[in-house]
DNA sequence: CGCCTTTATAGTCATGTTGACCATTAAGGG
DNA sequence: CCCTTAATGGTCAACATGACTATAAAGGCG
């Protein structure tokens, strides 16, 4: 990029700066970061949404977000409004996968006032609720697809994460980020046929699992009944590897 | 994202608008397009780059780019200033495949002021030089890694771009972006090999692109000479189809 | 004109992966 | 003690892939 005022294009060449550039000489955009962050409760997608009190779209629900402050990345920003909007404890925070999607820079995407944000994308294991106990932990899980009109442009960027992690699920060992440090083959699978929305052959993604050297590991001995009924199942935790080749396409490409 | 001064956040739900707002009550950020232009010529991939004027790396290149307009979404900003810079005539650069890339938001990324730069990604076929005559084309074609240190964080970018074009070509049909109406086999696997730095088996590259339902097309009846020995081949045209089921994985995970 | 080189195109074959199954094991519930 | 449930262990055919070999059609050259 380059610095020039926006209407200082006078046919020079990239990067001529007009003397006497000034920074406050026209209407400045606005940078925020929004968050897309899922979990999978109980089989089901869930976002995690805030529920607006002003106008506009006031009592509509909306991503978790907000500035970039002047000395910050957008990286940062992000990860800076998940701690605080969720209440997650710090170190939580910080392991946490958080993935830029892509910037949404529609100029009448706010009413209010030109702004162009970065939106971010999360996996988290499915946690107690968000709510720290502090001021600034109003955020809740909602079902994907079980809220109304959500606030801006917000639908579109959650449709927007939902198919870029189901997409990156193919060739990427990301679904681990979804369960607890050990989880059940059973679990991970519920993963993807959550986030899919598809069923998968348990025999055939298991098989699958255990051939990628490094996506999970087995923990010895250790075991967890599946919720009282079954064969107990063996538990498993994340290995190091982070690309799957070859990839886990999933079934014919339809959505849910 | 929401409306709300950077320094305004006192633990109010997010939203939450202060009165009296001010715009210019900060500095602000500015908002710009960088493009990683990409053509493949004689073998060789190719990017489009600027030779800088100014400081701060005066002398150096540089990705093109520009500010994005008070009221241009960055999508449209990047089709303008491809079409300003490359002097490509404006129907050219309306069908060409324009993605975007990520967003660059380190605060130091340009040491003169606060510049938040959304990359976009752009394929062409191997067009002559990109001047149109205009006093808007000071665009070059370089060679990639052919050139010095290049101005800002381009390096960077132009890096991200190359491996995400490469890990595209892998599940997606846009190899054909990088060739002209009418092309051969040998010249759409040229593209392959030169995106990824690998060498092909020619007769299972063409079996695999003919078996994908929609890739290419044969155009009737016409053949060409690739230079004049050897069998003339087949012209074939971009199909409707714009997946890849199953991926054409490139071999062993190695980059150039 | 014939032979060599070059490039496109057509197969072949062994191997690996996938999808669709069936079988067995180990738990809980009546 | 049998039934249900879920995990785990297999089989088998279809398909895709990688490594090759073979043939066809052009130009170059003596």
């Amino acid at each position: 990029m380059t610095v020039r005022g926006p209407r200082a294009r006078e046919g020079g060449a990239r990067g001529a700066v007009p003397e006497g550039y000034d920074p406050h000489a026209f209407e400045p955009f606005a940078v925020t970061v929004d968050l897309a962050v899922f979990t999978v409760r109980e089989g089901v997608l869930h976002a995690l949404l805030i529920r607006r009190g002003q106008e506009p779209y006031a009592g509509a629900w909306a991503l978790p977000g907000g500035f970039v402050l002047p000395r910050e990345s957008t990286d940062l920003a992000a990860r800076r409004e998940l701690a605080e909007e969720t209440g997650l404890p710090d170190d939580l925070v910080a392991g946490l996968h958080l993935e830029q999607l892509r910037t949404y820079s529609d100029p009448d995407r706010d009413p209010r006032m030109r702004v162009v944000s970065v939106a971010y994308t999360a996996l988290v294991p499915d946690l107690p609720e968000p709510h720290g106990g502090g001021d600034a932990a109003h955020a809740e899980w909602v079902a994907f697809g079980s809220y109304g009109h959500l606030a801006f442009d917000h639908a579109e960027i959650l449709a927007d994460a939902r198919e870029r992690i189901g997409a990156k699920l193919e060739y990427t060992c990301l679904a681990t980020s979804f369960c607890p440090p050990e989880f059940t083959l059973g679990e991970l699978q519920q993963v993807y046929e959550t986030v899919w929305g598809t069923v998968l052959d348990r025999p055939n993604f298991r098989r699958k699992v255990l051939a990628t050297p490094g996506f999970v590991e087995q923990v010895a001995g250790a075991s967890r009944l599946t919720g009282g009924r079954g064969k107990p199942a063996a538990l498993h935790r994340a290995g190091p590897a982070t690309a799957l080749h070859p990839p886990l396409l999933r079934p014919e490409g339809r959505q849910t």
